[in-house]
Parts: C-alpha cells; structure tokens; sequence
DNA sequence: TCCCGTTGAGTTACCCGTAACGTTCGGCTA
DNA sequence: TAGCCGAACGTTACGGGTAACTCAACGGGA
C-alpha cells in the first residue's frame, strides 16, 4: 500500500481505479462527477485518489475529447511599460475567474518574435488567444485563420479584425490629443517616442496627431524617433537630443507618460519652467499621476478594463453567446496642468 | 486540391501522410528531420505541410513519448508592482529563447488562489513551476512534491527550498536598511507598507529592519499596514495618516519605492523639506529614479536578472545538467539623498 | 412467474503522434 | 547468381482519458 506513495512519476487514472477495484471508466465518472455510480464506489475512488494523490491529466482530455483545452495564448508586447502589465493583469484575473490558463508570451514588438510564439502555442491546441496590435506577419495571419479557435486583438482596435478587436482607435486619439495641444497655442511641436522596425499603435497615434497638428495651423511636427525602451530615462535623454537640435519648439507630446516624466524632469533641471517655457503631454495616465503636484496632461485609456473586455469577449465567444466583433473601450484626454490653459476660440 | 484547404478544423499528420502518399511514419520522420528517408520523399511531404498549413500538435507528441511538455507554469503575485512584471520579464525572455512557454499565475498574494493556480496548471503536465515566494499552503506543498517536476522558489531566498531557489535574502536586507537609517542618526523611524494575510518577503524584511532599528537603539519602529496596494497613491494617504497619529517621526522606510515616492509626494505638498525633516527610504530602485532631481535612498535588487536566473536554472535542471539548489542574487544599498549624510562612527 | 426498466459497472474504439520493430528492394560481393 | 546488407519505408502497439455501447443484477408490476 504505502509503497506506492513512494513513486514520484505521475499517478494515472488506471491506477487509482486499479487501487479502487473499479474500472477506469467508472473511476473518471466518479471523477468527473457525471452520475452512474453507487456511493460506495464514488467513497471507494475518492479514497484513492486522496492516497495517491491523482491530479487528473488534461493533456489527455483535450486529446482523447478532441475539445480544445482552457488555456489562452496572450501575445504582449513587453512589460517594461507599465500599460501593459495592467493590460495583462485585467486578462489574467478575468481569464482566472472562469477557469481558464493564460500562456504568455512577450512579442518585444516584434513580428517574428511574434509569429514564432504563435507557432509554438498554436502546436498546443489552445482554445483561444488574445494578441495584442492589429499587424502581424503573412505567415502568423495564415496560422490563425486556419487555427479555428477564437482570436481578440485588443489594444489597436482593428474595425475589420481577424475575429474580435477590443481597443481604441489611435489615430482619433493621437487626432483629439493634437487639436487639443494646438488649441492650447502650440505651434511648434515635437514628438519623442520609440521607434520599431514594424507599425504599431503608437506609429497610428502620431499620424492622428501630426495630422491635427498640421490641419491646425501648426508647423510640421519635430519627431525623434529613439532605439530604445519607452521608458522615463530614455524620456530624458531623447528630451535633451530633441531640444538641443531644435530650442525653438514650444511643447512637447510624448509616446507615454513614462518619458513624458522624464522629459518634463530634463527641463526642470535645466530651468525651463513648465508649461510656462514648454507644454508636455504624455499618453496613458499612469498612476503615478495622483500623487504628483501637477498632474501631467495625457489621455487616459482604462487598461485593466480592456484586459478584461477581451477576456470577456473571449469566454463569451468560447461558451457560443453572440458577440460583438469590436468594441471601442474609449479615451479620455486628461487636461493636466503641464500644458498652458486651452485658449477659448 | 483546393477544397481541402477549406476545411478549418486540424489537419492531423495522417492526413498530411495521406496527401503526400507515404505512411504517417514517414511523414513524421521527414516532420522530425531525423532522416531515413530520400530526398524525393522529404519534398513530397513538405509539399503538403506547406500546402495544407500542417502544424504538428504537441499534446500528442507528449503523449506518444511519455515526455513532458514545454510549459513552465510561472505564479507572481501582481503586475501592479513594477518590480515583479520585470522579473516575469527576465523570465519569460529566457524561457522563450529555450523554446519554452509561461502559464502565468495571478496569486493576488493569497495561499488559496495560488493553490489553485497550482493544481490547474499541473494538470497540464509543466516541466517546471517558478514560483514566488516560499510560503505555500500545506496541500499545495503536497501537489509540489508528489509533482515530480523541477521547481525554482524565487524572490524570498529560501535556504532549504522544496527544489531551487534564487533570490535574495530579505531579512538580512531588511537589517542593513534599518542599520544604515540608524547610523544616519534617526531614531524615530516609522514603516508604511500594505499587509496580506500571509507571511510573505516584506513581513520578513520588516522583521529585519525592526531587529536593527532596535540594536542600534531605535525607538520601536511605528508601523502602519495598509490594506491596499502597495502604490504611489496608498503612499501618499500612508504617511499622511503616519504622520498625523506620529508627528515625531524623523525617517519612514516604505514597502516600496512606489510608496516611498508617494509619501515624499505628501511631504513636499505639506511643506516639509526631505531629508532636512524628514528622511525617506523606499525598496525596488525603481527606473524612474534615474530621472528624479533627487536620489530615492532604496534597496536595488536585480530584478531581470533574478528572473533570467530563474529560467536558466530550470533549463540547467531540465537538461540533467547538476544545478546548485540556492543562488543569492544579491542587493546594494542605495543611499541617495533623502536621508541625511551617514554619521561616521 | 415472467418481463421489463433501472442502476451500476465493464468493454471497445478512438484521439495523434512516436518507439520499436518488420518488410521490401536495390546494389554489391563472393 | 545466391547471399547479404542496409536504406527506405510500413505496421503495430501504446499512452490517459472519454463517448458510446454492452451487459449483469435487481426489483416491481402484471
């Protein structure tokens, strides 16, 4: 009895029925407490799979049922950015509450990067996945459509998405944050954000902003594109680089809050008075907004509620409830008071 | 031809085999690359993969071979502190360069959600399990062991862990903080952080920080709990209601640096000049800190690197190679400057 | 007493790859 | 030209669980 205990490698259903007396059949009905059984058979089996500490494998369920499994494949950029943690922790925490697993799998904006992980996780019959962006590579698009299991590309909201799309629409986004600076008085201003070797959210949110910038009347807009992480010191740095070739810009919009800090820290440093001498705007409302003396001008995107909208699409779509293909979870541009007062026109 | 390409359902390798007119062993074999077979055969077969967009399903390699499957199930505890998306970072990064994926697991800092995380994601047979912490719920210690798998204890250095460990040591960090706070001369030094129902790494850097502050003959640490996340915003409202119940308190050591900006925040708002006053000292050394006027006084922990040495030990484990069970990652004290200049003693 | 419905439990086939053999056949040697 | 060998490819069994089916025992009503 007590021997087998003993054994380390994984404790089958055979087993526990082979120890119960009963055949496999009757040890999964019990297990999957379906009915069929009499209460000293289920008290028999459940005794074993106490003592041999069965877990049940669901490798061989997805496989034997050929119904797919309940993990979904999350596709993230990176989590260097604060955004997007949340972004996965709203997924995460939904995903969780109906049972299902998240396989993550961090793309560093790349769509090979991107294409070989949903290579990888589609070999493992996930029953769905969440990606974020609307562009992927040729061959990560003819994987997906033949895949057959439900797809959300969340972030980038895609009107025309491969299956679902939950997001925000960039271009109006970066549109609203540049005809809000113009109408501030800016006319001169720049941009500093990352630059990465595919199209992204933030490549459609600067042409929505360069567009309102330029419709209003203001000079074409100074970009600095750095090779780095979208992060606070490379929002300094990029500041110093931006201002240094071209001191006469009046403002600054930033790819996020992150380097929008660190650019508005760059100018404090060296005196420039804020929004006095230059206007800053950043994009994402990161919490660290609340705690700060100005509150920084940037557009807040509810992040945690789009994680978990694209769970919800997800779980609905798996239990076969109509969904809507596309959701826009909204914006909300965030005045602050990094930027001089709106001039009433 | 063309009409089989409309089917989405799986395309199984027999059907791929069936295509190309040899046996499924043989398209396996040519799938595999482990030769036996000619040339004109490995074009006939790749012909059909490529056509039909065969992508072979794991589940049922794993099956064949009684191997174990490429999932590292990886628990942390939230992604609202930046220290931990960046450690699941490290490990995803390096996990994924080994052709490995993560099954993440939201713990919210609780034993029972970890527990179950635990004995879903060992349903799906991981070859390994990262986990956060080294406190875990009797019956999850039992699904840990009888497991069978590798398992790294990350974070909290656990000295006789369940398998591996790596980490730091936090109780001995936690002494050098409240050593180095007391030999800059405060005596009355509070505490702001957030509690959870259980004992986690923070509890035990307390512990720590506690003994020194009353070796080196401190008043006893007054300590505020918060039951919240531990943030920029619950740092700010933290030290006001310290401070308030406290107003004798020369130094606050704070959970995290996210805290300890918040609570410097409420300082400057109130008008009292940081470190002349009062002093501050967080925990992360967090990236914003490289663009802040003033150095945050703060405890760097390699956060990247910890997670990459995580992965490589479970991959060193994997691969039979012999792995020390513990690995101390280290912390350096950052001294900054929102605590007065140390007093030589 | 016979028949039939119900309940409890066993049997078989199957899912998709792979390991371990078996088979075929062409080419080379003695 | 028999004999042998190895390359190329086929056959079979298996793994863990489940659906669908079969079967035996039992009890109640006619």
């Amino acid at each position: 009895m007590a021997d087998k205990s003993q054994k380390n490698s994984k404790i089958s259903l055979s087993q526990v029925a082979g120890a119960a007396g009963v055949s496999k059949m009757t040890a999964s009905r019990v297990i999957r407490g379906e009915g069929g059984y009499s209460e000293k058979t289920r008290d028999l089996v459940m005794q074993q799979v106490d003592r041999l500490g069965y877990l049940p494998n669901r490798l061989a369920t997805v496989f034997a049922g050929d119904k797919s499994s309940t993990f979904i494949g999350v596709s993230i950029p990176d989590l260097g950015n604060e955004v997007f943690a949340h972004v996965l922790e709203g997924i995460d925490h939904k995903l969780g509450s109906f049972g299902h697993q998240t396989v993550l799998g961090l793309t560093q904006h790349t769509e090979t990067a991107e294409e070989d992980w949903i290579r990888a996780v589609l070999s493992w019959q996930p029953a769905g996945l969440i990606l974020t962006g609307r562009f992927h590579s040729s061959r990560a698009m003819d994987m997906l459509r033949n895949a057959g299991i439900p797809i959300v590309e969340i972030w980038d909201l895609n009107s025309s998405p491969l299956d679902m799309s939950v997001g925000i629409n960039h271009f109006d986004a970066g549109f609203d944050m540049g005809r809000f600076l113009v109408g501030c008085g800016y006319r001169n201003i720049g941009y500093v954000g990352t630059s990465h070797d595919t199209a992204n959210a933030a490549t459609t949110r600067l042409g929505g902003f360069v567009k309102a910038v330029t419709a209003g009347g203001g000079a074409g807009t100074k970009q600095l594109c750095l090779h780095d992480t979208a992060a606070y010191y490379p929002g300094y740095y990029g500041t110093e680089q931006l201002l240094t070739s071209t001191p006469t810009l009046d403002c600054i919009f930033y790819q996020n809050d992150a380097m929008a800090f660190g650019g508005m820290q760059y100018c404090v440093a060296k005196g420039r008075d804020v929004p006095g001498d230059i206007g800053i705007a950043g994009w994402g409302d990161l919490p660290i907004a609340a705690v700060l003396p100005k509150r920084l001008t940037s557009m807040h995107v509810p992040h945690l509620k789009l994680g978990q909208a694209a769970a919800e699409m997800m779980m609905s779509r798996l239990s076969g409830e109509p969904v809507h293909p596309t959701r826009d979870i909204g914006f909300q541009l965030i005045p602050g008071s990094t930027v001089r007062n709106q001039v009433l026109s």
